[in-house]
DNA sequence: TTGAAAGCGCTAACAC
DNA sequence: GTGTTAGCGCTTTCAA
């Protein structure tokens, strides 16, 4: 038989409302009772039934992390910092990878409403979706927005994808780089065209011509950099010294091709990356790269929506990137 | 406001219980009486809260999944395996990533309680602790095991590791190596030791005596990977033609180091690994592995607990592998 | 084949 | 500061 709150009040001698009470931090109980109502909780390992509280309240302690992102690493990194949160204030995650058709079809909206999570954690390119965020609103169910195209007016977490982008793109300048190829990732994700935008400004501050032929497309996807990198390095009078492709998956596909063309990463090219997957150091050379603090910003998410006590908290928060500087990239030869 | 299981019960016309009985799929409604509640609940969006069906059933509709894997794509391939088999059947997947020492406080082991899920999935290594068995049969919380050690008396998904590193050994015997390195993986998960043994009596059975000098510890992690290559390709008169890594990332720690030792893969020494990750096709030469069905394996474990039925089908259900050859294995030279 | 009533374990609203 | 009384929305008796 399972310990409910009445067991726990009768063995602290008070009523059920008080251990409620107690158990929720609520205000108006005398510390001696508190500590009586603790006491008795821990002896009979009492822990409060999630489905009854659910029902009873309008909370559910239960969150949901919905994505359509092919990056296993990103994904799990994601979930780690929005696990760490949850434990913290006795919540737990629900996950619901889905791809923008499948959250079109009327099954999704009845399983979201039926769901009744306290908040929902939105990634890229989810997070743009606009009839995703009408359907929430609709649902009446509250939201964050991790990196997305705008802000919005939902709370939102992001880096500055420009600034890192163009601080990479400085650093490389700043070893002596003048013709640098950028790869650009899927034109979907929002990040996609703020670190090309980084990567413009910073040419355009030191006064170098921003030249359409070293840029390529990109999807994020490996293959996508190997056919960049085709395409960019095929000529050996013109091709750039350096690629920065904006991610680490497409980065290796540029090492990838450097390797069968017999150019030496980082003797004769420097390639770096973005994101710092695990893959940046398996890679050989070790990929330099921009770090994102992907943890940080599920944690930041499910905080937000955990405390939503604010209402709204419709603020956009800020973490901090990180340049990691490794073995593929130096100054250019000669 | 929320339709409730009365709105529908009064636009069908029928009472609540009925209603019950037809989302339930309950026996004893006429037809007639179930298309019309079914047609009252579509035209009315209807729903069931799940709070609402778990404090009144013994059922959540939850199903929890624990692990402490370090490998993002296993994680998530085992998550999405999981996540389909749940949407089927109106489910949802709650994740609990966590250490075994995390497992053993007495947090863990409320909230495992609090949580009332319909039953965890528990992969390697965690599949393999005795105590967080212990405790879920206490809880009496159903449970299945991927890829334990030993089945145990609870249900069972795993795919023959013996026998895939025995074709797979076979293989490389067949393409004519005599010296085959074999590097372990972690002592503590099950998949290492009948790895290791099919390596063995695939060179047993072909009548080549085992070596202890050619086989070399690891943990399944990049950087051991590169100690154990370090050791076994030390010394060129002895050194191995091939190099069968238990997982693909010590796999790419063998490559890596072969590169800097300006040991050619596969010219001059064949490597494979093992799960086919996504590095497997990002390495350069690409790698050959075994494919494991790690989605079909949480697919497989979270169907278990939905139709767990059958009250307990301790059966051991034993999926498919395949190998995967690809660029890094050849025969090798003279 | 159907329905009425009684909870599941908790919180909310209002007494005291 | 504390307790009482109703439900939350569903499933489970048990009766019709």
């Amino acid at each position: 038989m399972k310990t409910t709150i009445t067991d726990v009040a009768r063995e602290a001698g008070v009523s059920m409302k008080t251990v409620s009470r107690v158990l929720n931090n609520e205000p108006n109980v005398a510390e001696a009772t508190r500590e009586r109502v603790k006491e008795a909780a821990r002896s009979l390992q009492y822990s409060p039934n999630l489905a009854a509280r659910g029902l009873a309240s309008s909370r559910s302690y239960l969150l949901a992390l919905i994505y359509d992102n092919p990056s296993p690493s990103y994904v799990t990194n994601l979930q780690g910092g929005a696990i760490e949160a949850c434990r913290k204030s006795g919540y737990h995650l629900i996950i619901e990878p889905m791809t923008a058709e499948q959250l079109r079809s009327p099954e999704a909206e009845t399983m979201l409403s039926r769901l009744n999570v306290d908040g929902v954690i939105l990634t890229p390119p989810l997070c743009d979706d606009i009839d995703l965020r009408t359907m929430l609103k609709r649902l009446n169910i509250s939201y964050v927005l991790v990196a997305p195209e705008k802000p919005g007016r939902a709370p939102t977490v992001i880096i500055d994808d420009r600034m890192a982008a163009r601080q990479m793109t400085d650093f490389m300048l700043g070893q002596g780089h003048k013709r640098i190829g950028f790869i650009c990732g899927h034109a979907s994700h929002s990040s996609s065209h703020h670190r090309m935008e980084g990567y413009q400004q910073a040419l355009e501050a030191k006064g170098i011509a921003y030249d359409p032929e070293l840029v390529a497309k990109g999807d994020f996807s490996f293959r996508s950099g190997v056919e960049a990198a085709e395409r960019l390095l095929a000529d050996p009078q013109t091709r750039p010294t350096a690629i920065f492709a904006s991610n680490d998956d497409m980065a290796a596909g540029v090492v990838s091709v450097a390797g069968r063309m017999g150019i030496g990463v980082p003797e004769q090219l420097s390639v770096c990356g973005f994101d710092d997957t695990p893959l940046a150091q398996i890679l050989w050379p070790k990929l330099t790269t921009v770090a994102q603090p992907i943890g940080e910003m599920g944690r930041k998410a499910a905080e937000i929506l955990i405390d939503r006590s604010g209402g709204g908290n419709p603020g956009v928060h800020t973490l901090d990137f990180e340049l990691v500087i490794r073995e593929s990239t130096r100054a250019p030869a000669g």
